[in-house]
DNA sequence: CCGCATACATAGAACCGCTAGGTATTTATA
DNA sequence: TATAAATACCTAGCGGTTCTATGTATGCGG
């Protein structure tokens, strides 16, 4: 499967979306996720992800807390804020307009 | 249907090289295509079409050749090259991937 | 004759993900 | 027991790509 990470561009919010409105989540677990789930497609860099979790606190469509763990590591988890659920649900019936827009430049129908 | 052409981000070059495989066209050609056969959803800027075709007519995926019409109007036609289609069933295998990799973090499979 | 459509073009702004670096702890390996 | 890899977070600046805004020029309809 050849890498296009660069087709990702746009989605990346609502990928993270998606996944913790299943469950929250800590950015790490965030990668392991992505890249578990997609069968090792999506591969994000954390100079990608924690800006990109960032931005999404800072619009209020995710809420982070820190959690201290037994070890005294820390981590963030995150969860959908409603807010968030909104976006998603709308960013997803945007994302089935524009690959049905892309297959119509593919497919075209008979004129 | 909402307007979210940044998910155009990266796929601007497939959408071209499939849509001037199907048949040579000129850049003002392409821009009332997508737009026609995407049913209003892409429409390209000019600012956006005209590097795009000379970035694939560099990267010698197109070819181009000026014509001049009977009012001495210029146009210039791009048609796709060899390397060109070579690409294209590439992206397009590429973008089949992507989409299979979003909806499994959509709709993930049962574990 | 004025505005819109046709037909091309480009400079610079803006955006966004990536590169490459940093900190710190724990666990596996040689 | 070193030392490498994994865990877990972070950010400044680079680079590529799309958009904004603008320019040129002709043809056509009202």
């Amino acid at each position: 499967m050849a890498a296009r990470q660069d087709l990702i561009k746009g989605n990346i919010d609502t990928l993270l979306l998606s996944l913790i409105n299943q469950q929250p989540m800590y950015g790490y677990q965030v990668m392991q996720e992505l890249e578990g789930r997609s069968q090792g497609y999506f591969k994000f860099k954390e100079g990608t992800l924690y800006p990109a979790l960032h931005r999404l606190e800072k619009a209020g469509l995710l809420q982070g807390s820190w959690q201290t763990l037994a070890n005294s590591r820390q981590r963030r988890y995150y969860s959908i804020t409603e807010k968030g659920r909104r976006i998603l649900v709308e960013q997803t019936a945007q994302w089935q307009d524009f690959f049905a827009a892309m297959n119509l430049i593919f497919q075209p129908a008979k004129s």
